[in-house]
DNA sequence: TGAAATGTTGGGGCG
DNA sequence: ACGCCCCAACATTTC
């Protein structure tokens, strides 16, 4: 009788180090690990070419860790295991949980039929502090406003030590039906990514190393530092969390070791805000393409489409928002509180539909997650659960003076206006001839107009947010 | 994790 | 010295 196999399914969680899933699959010994590049079953949510990139390096580095010997696959998930325990005599398969509503539904499908078929199918949670479910309001139905949710969290939330970074035996079994890393075809044809190279280091050896260096500079300034973009108050794990190359447990970890407790705390909420939006696409699964509160199902979006390219490309006339847009194209990231700017002036100044706006972010993000992307903009657009106050509405000119005073950020992404003077570098069109001919620049060629006039759309969208406010009332 | 409009206060100029 | 106006600066309200 062969001796059964033990099959470790590596998605989100590529790491070593504090991963339950992993660790428990050395136990049983005569270890496969795989991994399923699954383009069957995400439907409209195919990941973008940022992402994509990013998955390629960080698979490099984990085959790289393991000695070339993860195995990797191509196409429907369920088929592939279907497959592998056809073609062996396998045990026990060991995962960790993912919590995109088709990857819940796949998985459990795969758990079911395994058990069916006599095979043991474990899953564990690497990927959050708490399950979404294991957090309710005390009639049983799940928060809607993130404050009361962080409250019960704190509550409840015990100080768990991670996993160390087991030992793994030297040889895996292998599998010649696996193909390549590089057949996974995750690379973009034209050499689009390589201006990713120099920004990023993916992996967990790149995601360590982020965290030591946020924990060593970054944090000490993090409450004030973090609204300003041209610091370095950020910690930038965001895609590494995404991947699982890093644990949001490992993360509190390292904090315990800082004594700075009101940095560490406002750190700590954002973490909890990864969580929220995990909660909320667990809770209401339509939120990556529904709006959770219905009165915006009737909202008067604009279905202007060369706006929409200009606000891709960074071209709307607004330099902060242009600066951001462009940081993303460039580096697949942008700052936190751009992000809300860019997005703020997308859906409320030019009144264009949040999801064409979610849809460019899950493109061109390396940290584009479902539940962080979804939540942030339904945030933003005002029609999430908790959502932002429609009447907030960014002002692209008062927040570049406000939070990039020296425009640090802003002229490192826009170089055209790099000579122009502080005093109009947000709002250039009111610069007199002599100052922006002495910066070079001619308005409409080498930089372009405003694309809407900020006090306009700003009372435009407010009548629109009313109208719906009203609905929304009337609906109860 | 806003911004703009409106209201209030208090110091200085000036008849 | 006094009252009046002007207008920052700050506070409150409204969207």
């Amino acid at each position: 009788m062969k001796k059964a196999i033990t099959i470790m399914w590596f998605e989100q969680d590529l790491r070593l180090a504090d991963n339950p899933a992993f660790s428990a699959a050395l136990q049983q010994g005569d270890l496969l690990p795989i991994f399923i590049l699954d383009h069957k079953n995400p439907g409209i949510y195919q990941q973008g070419a940022a992402s994509k990139w990013w998955l390629h390096q960080s698979l490099a580095q984990l085959n790289q860790q393991v000695h070339g010997q993860l195995r990797f696959y191509t196409g429907d998930a369920k088929s592939v295991i279907a497959d592998l325990t056809q073609r062996f005599k396998v045990g026990h398969v060991f995962w960790n949980r993912r919590y995109e509503p088709w990857r819940i539904f796949r998985d459990t499908e795969i758990k079911k039929t395994l058990r069916e078929r006599g095979i043991a199918a474990t899953s564990f949670n690497g990927t959050l502090l708490n399950e979404p479910w294991s957090i309710v309001k005390h009639d049983q139905t799940p928060y809607k406003v993130f404050t009361p949710y962080h409250r019960q969290c704190a509550k409840i939330d015990l100080e768990s030590q991670p996993l160390p970074t087991p030992v793994f035996p030297d040889a895996m079994i292998n599998d010649d039906c696996a193909i390549p890393l590089e057949d996974l075809s995750l690379l973009p044809r034209h050499k689009w990514g390589e201006k990713f190279d120099k920004h990023w280091q993916p992996g967990e050896a790149g995601a360590h190393s982020a965290l030591h260096n946020f924990l060593n500079n970054g944090l000490k300034n993090y409450k004030e530092g973090r609204d300003f973009p041209a610091l370095e108050s950020i910690s930038t794990l965001s895609p590494h969390l995404h991947f699982g190359e890093i644990s949001p447990r490992q993360i509190q970890n390292g904090l315990l070791s800082v004594m700075d407790d009101n940095n560490k705390e406002h750190f700590s909420r954002e973490l909890y805000w990864r969580e929220f939006s995990y909660y909320q696409l667990y809770h209401w699964p339509d939120l990556p393409h529904k709006n959770l509160k219905t009165a915006f199902d009737h909202f008067p979006w604009k279905t202007d489409c060369n706006n929409l390219t200009l606000w891709q490309k960074g071209l709307t006339g607004y330099p902060l928002v242009d600066a951001g847009m462009r940081e993303l194209w460039q580096t697949g990231f942008m700052h936190n509180r751009v992000r809300m700017i860019t997005a703020s002036f997308l859906v409320k100044n030019l009144l264009i539909d949040w999801r064409l706006g979610a849809k460019w972010f899950w493109d061109c993000l390396v940290d584009a997650d479902l539940a962080s992307n979804s939540g942030n903009w339904q945030w933003v657009a005002g029609c999430g659960t908790d959502a932002s106050p429609y009447f907030r509405i960014f002002n692209p000119i008062t927040q570049g003076e406000k939070f990039d005073p020296q425009g640090t950020y802003t002229r490192h992404y826009l170089p055209e206006l790099k000579d122009l003077p502080n005093k109009y570098l947000y709002k250039p069109w009111e610069a007199p001839a002599d100052v922006l001919e002495k910066a070079n620049i001619t308005l409409g060629k080498t930089y372009p107009l405003p694309i809407v006039d900020i006090k306009a759309s700003r009372e435009r969208a407010l009548a629109a947010y009313a109208q719906t406010k009203q609905e929304q009332a009337f609906e109860g």
